[in-house]
RNA sequence: GGUCCCAUCGUCUAGCCCGGCCUAGGACGCCACCCUCUCAAGGUGGAGACACGGGUUCGAAUCCCGUUGGGACCA
């Protein structure tokens, strides 16, 4: 990149929802283009539409970037501090003749272009208004770019190339709209401008607006900046990636038990690569950032390789951290006095699970029997392993058990050892019935650790428990 | 409807810009086997793709054209 100007980008959600999954890999992309190049990230809500625009959805949206760690550094802006902004910019397009009054109510409009589709036309603003030289009593007019109707506007794509539209094809451009309201395509311009954004990065939707904004640059005299349209998140029926497809909210992700790096990995390798690598730190991302690597074709959304990657982080995660977050989020929910376990035993229960959960709120289920007092295990493994042929094996290791000095994994295979030897049994056929007499469910981490991970006063209790519940 | 974008295993992708090293590589998922006190994890192996049709060329996943399919935008 030859660029000699400052690398200034941002990122610019409308606060109408929730912050959605597609909205994060722009924000993503924005961010790891902005620290690779040592630049400035900005955050700006684009607020205009105040009847779809909601506070919460703006809190939703900052949270949702701090949970991640896209961390901006100008902003976030509100697109409704900056109303007299735009104003003026209006202003002075139509002092310059750069810009028109127009008539035609929306209503109007909309008759026209169905018309005009049912006629199989370009749907196309007629330009009537255009050299209207009085006003129309009674109506309020909206305001519209005196766009150029020859030539070619080109879009120099830094992910697609140029891109040609034909001046001839691009209608005028409503810039304030009949009730006061600029529109979406003048804010982003004047903001960009007045941002002094040096790349627009931000999904394909916009593509089709581009050669239009590009207009109004030429308009206002301010040099444009570069585009990089993104491709859109799909979901499993090509179809726009939407809440009918589960998910899309960031922060359920959270709820769901997800790590941030997790999601951040994902997304980034959704639509972007660096050869064969499939796991990056957020540094690593940083570093190798390029949007030269960026794919310029649709992508679907893949639950599946989102869950292997989160499973990966547990596995390899930091064991304090999520021993932290299991319990004072993931299980605090479910079992307020969680609160009271120690740190050390938080973290040995992560040890035993963080292979065997995908996600935090599977570690919270799985790990509710080491963090209740007693259990009651579920009936049909209660059945198929608790039974009279087992008693007394089970009553003789507890016995044994019960006899140990030590409690902890090296002093128990011994035991167990000596229980199949003496009464001719497999290890499974032991292992089994003592699971669900300690955890309630067939599958566990191992014996031994499960034993250690309870203690003897626990493990004894619910062995004795389990032999009092077979009967004879 | 117009305009614009896109097209490699089911999915994410490498390769494409600068044709030959591609009998198309990796990852998720799937299947089998190994390991094993259960479940995972881990290991090994397997099935699985250049949308189609033309061209250009000694040679095309890679370049060109068309078709088909998908997507986006049109206060």
């Amino acid at each position: 990149m030859t660029t000699t100007n400052p690398v200034r980008v941002r990122f610019a959600p409308s606060p109408t929802g929730h912050l959605h999954i597609g909205g994060v890999r722009t924000a993503l992309f924005n961010y790891l283009f902005a620290r690779h190049h040592k630049g400035v990230f900005i955050l700006r809500i684009e607020d205009t539409d105040t009847s779809r625009s909601t506070d919460e959805s703006i809190h939703g949206i900052l949270e949702g970037l701090k949970w991640l760690g896209l961390n901006w550094d100008e902003g976030p802006f509100r697109q409704t501090d900056r109303l007299a902004i735009y104003r003026t910019h209006i202003d002075q397009l139509l002092a310059q003749g750069q810009a028109y009054h127009c008539y035609c109510s929306p209503d109007e409009l909309d008759a026209r272009r169905a018309e005009a589709m049912a006629k199989k036309q370009t749907p196309k603003y007629d330009g009537r208004c255009r050299d209207r030289k009085t006003p129309i009593p009674g109506r309020t007019p909206a305001v519209r770019l005196k766009a150029p109707q020859t030539g070619q506007t080109v879009v120099k794509d830094l992910i697609r190339g140029d891109v040609v539209f034909e001046n001839s094809q691009l209608d005028d451009l409503i810039l304030l709209r009949s009730d006061g309201n600029p529109t979406y395509n003048l804010c982003v311009v004047v903001d960009d401008a007045e941002m002094k954004i040096s790349h627009v990065i931000r999904g394909d939707d916009h593509l089709n607006n581009t050669p239009r904004q590009l207009q109004m640059y030429e308009a206002f005299g301010y040099p444009p900046p570069q585009f990089a349209h993104v491709s859109m998140i799909l979901g499993p029926d090509k179809a726009r990636l939407s809440k009918r497809h589960g998910a899309t909210s960031t922060l359920v992700y959270r709820e769901m038990g997800y790590l941030p790096e997790a999601l951040l990995n994902y997304l980034a390798r959704l639509g972007w690569s660096s050869g064969d690598q499939e796991i990056f730190s957020l540094h690593e991302m940083v570093e190798k950032f390029s949007l030269d690597h960026v794919n310029s074709s649709a992508a679907i959304f893949n639950p599946d390789k989102l869950l292997w990657l989160n499973s990966h982080y547990i596995k390899t995660g930091d064991t304090t951290r999520l021993a932290l977050l299991l319990r004072d989020h993931y299980l605090a929910e479910r079992e307020p006095a969680a609160r009271s376990i120690p740190d050390d035993q938080m973290i040995r229960i992560v040890k035993a699970l963080q292979e065997r959960a995908k996600t935090l709120a599977e570690m919270a289920d799985l790990s509710m029997c080491y963090v209740e007092e007693e259990i009651n295990p579920e009936p049909a493994a209660a059945a198929k392993y608790l039974t009279p042929a087992i008693k007394p094996a089970l009553a003789n290791l507890t016995k044994q058990l019960s006899a140990l000095p030590r409690f902890d994994e090296p002093a128990l295979p011994a035991a167990f050892e000596a229980i199949i030897a003496a009464h001719q049994l497999k290890m499974a056929q032991l292992a089994q019935p003592v699971r669900v007499a300690l955890t309630g469910r067939t599958v566990s981490p191992g014996i031994y650790e499960v034993l250690a991970l309870l203690g003897k006063e626990r493990s004894l209790a619910r062995l004795k428990k389990a032999l009092d519940s077979i009967g004879g």
